[in-house]
RNA sequence: CCAGACGGCCGGAUGGCCGCCGUCGCGGCCCUGAGCGCGCGGCGGAGGAAAGUCCGGGCUCCACGGAAGCACGGAGCCGGGUAACACCCGGCGGGGGCGACCCCAGGGAAAGUGCCACAGAGAGGAGACCGCUCGCCCGGGGCCGCGAGGCCGGCGAGCAAGGGUGAAAGGGUGCGGUAAGAGCGCACCGCGCACCCGGCAACGGGGGCGGCAUGGCAAACCCCUCCGGGAGCAAGACCAAGUAGGGGCGGCGCAGGGGCGGUCGCAAGACCGUUUCCGGGUUGGUUUCCGGGCCUGCCGCCCGGGUCGGUCGCGCGAGGCGCCCGGCGACGGGCGUCCCAGAUGAAUGGCCAUCGCGUGGGCCGCAAAGCCCGCGACAGAACCCGGCUUACAGGCCGUCUGGCGUU
RNA sequence: CGGAGCGUGGCGCAGCCUGGUAGCGCACUUGACUGGGGGUCAAGGGGUCGGCGGUUCGAAUCCGCCCGCUCCGA
């Protein structure tokens, strides 16, 4: 799987508009299907917010540092195809420990991923897919 | 040993696993190119402030006469350094500190205008409230005294020492002088003027003259001297793609298409020729005047619209380090050596281990040592450089000052 | 990258240019009018003038440096 990054400001709005969201004490997760984007060998394309209630600059390039690691950490496994998230840094992002942040993470993409079919009533063969393929990790990890 | 002053420097170290950006090499891939968003390996990869954006430059484009003036803004003791500066160095003057040392926007107030609230008599060629001194009050203003006289009051003249107001009262202190006083005179200090000496200069020193005229504020207006053309790497250049044979206005021109006419041909078409038409004005009339009219072309301006991709600029520089020489120093010169970030939703990270430093807590209310747990400053290059300013855990080195103790 | 503005009682604003007294409205407290509320009237309390320096006898005001906020242009 490929993880490009998300770079034009108007798919970060296209993004909000339409996500699914869930937050974690160190982490907003948005997440929406890919225009025009094959669901089963789409890439995956993640874009990183620090605002500036984070800190300063040396505070909001470090946040998003710590949200590539853990991306690049729970993504392969785990991500969506043919869609684009969108990962926003909190206050806590900077004092969390990485353990956390990494299941904050892991618990937003299976929620937000799970129910990403069911806004898409022309998609249900790869919600389906979806709710199997998350069951199926789901065991493993038990 | 304690307290302090100044200058310089560092901004944790080592290793492992997984990653990021650039570059080089080898390889891989395809749609063979502005190739790649692929794999492996080597090398490089944030700061002293990268920050704030307060000054000064380089560079690029625009304007232009290598000009001057006005306006506006800035600089402002002297000399030096520098590409330049509001920076730096060395001096001078003033102020502070026992001292090392520190601080100062530090030109002009005898060019002009303005301001100096309240208080106070008076706030700028000033003034007299309480005062000080003298004279007079007419055969005598009041009171006391035997009297000389004293005290009080009124009027006139002189004065500004003392009191008082204020941030500031028109030189200060002392002596002389005087009815009382006053630079009225003298000495010293301050101020001013010219001279002499030292210094490149700011300025310092000296003796002399003047005899107070010249209060403060220019971070009030202002005057004088000097400096400044404008914009900024989103500068600017190129490539690709695309609206698009876009629209409007003006000019050039009558070239091509088109139109019209003719020849050939069944036809498609080919060839030749031609460049005009309509309305109005004027006139005896016209090739003249005015207005309007098919498409394309070339030039200029404007509008609308599109793109917002890539490459260059963009990393050899007022460059770093070492040594030598000149200079009190800032700095300059020479030689050697090194190549040292280049991203663009923006690269140095995530996790772990060990060691070191500081600090908080606990074991542990004698101390030392040890062990365990936790925390670690300000802050991220965005075209580049020289400064300034601001932020900063902790630590190191050197020089110097004051005090205490010991010898 | 370039430029402009703002910060004053709890809130919204004057005062700053031209330096000496910080004022207005709402709100707050007390009292009166009313049976009570509202409302009106009268009296009153409350401000490091964003921070630190400097100039001045004296600074909210003038100058410099910081802090925070807002806006504009490319």
């Amino acid at each position: 799987m490929r993880i490009a990054t998300l770079k034009k400001r108007c798919d970060f709005l296209r993004v909000r508009a339409a996500a699914r969201r869930w937050a974690a004490p160190g982490l907003v997760l948005q997440a929406a299907p890919m225009p025009d984007a094959d669901a089963e060998e789409g890439p995956v394309r993640v874009g990183y917010t620090a605002s500036r209630r984070i800190g300063n600059a040396v505070a909001r390039n470090r946040a998003k540092r710590r949200l590539r690691a853990a991306v690049a950490h729970v993504m392969p496994a785990s991500a969506q195809c043919g869609c684009d998230y969108v990962v926003i840094a909190r206050a806590a992002t900077l004092t969390r420990p990485f353990d956390a942040l990494i299941g904050d993470l892991a618990a937003g993409l299976a929620r937000v991923g799970a129910r990403a079919g069911d806004r898409a009533p022309g998609r249900s063969r790869r919600a389906a897919a979806v709710r199997s393929r998350e069951a199926g990790r789901r065991a493993g990890d038990a």
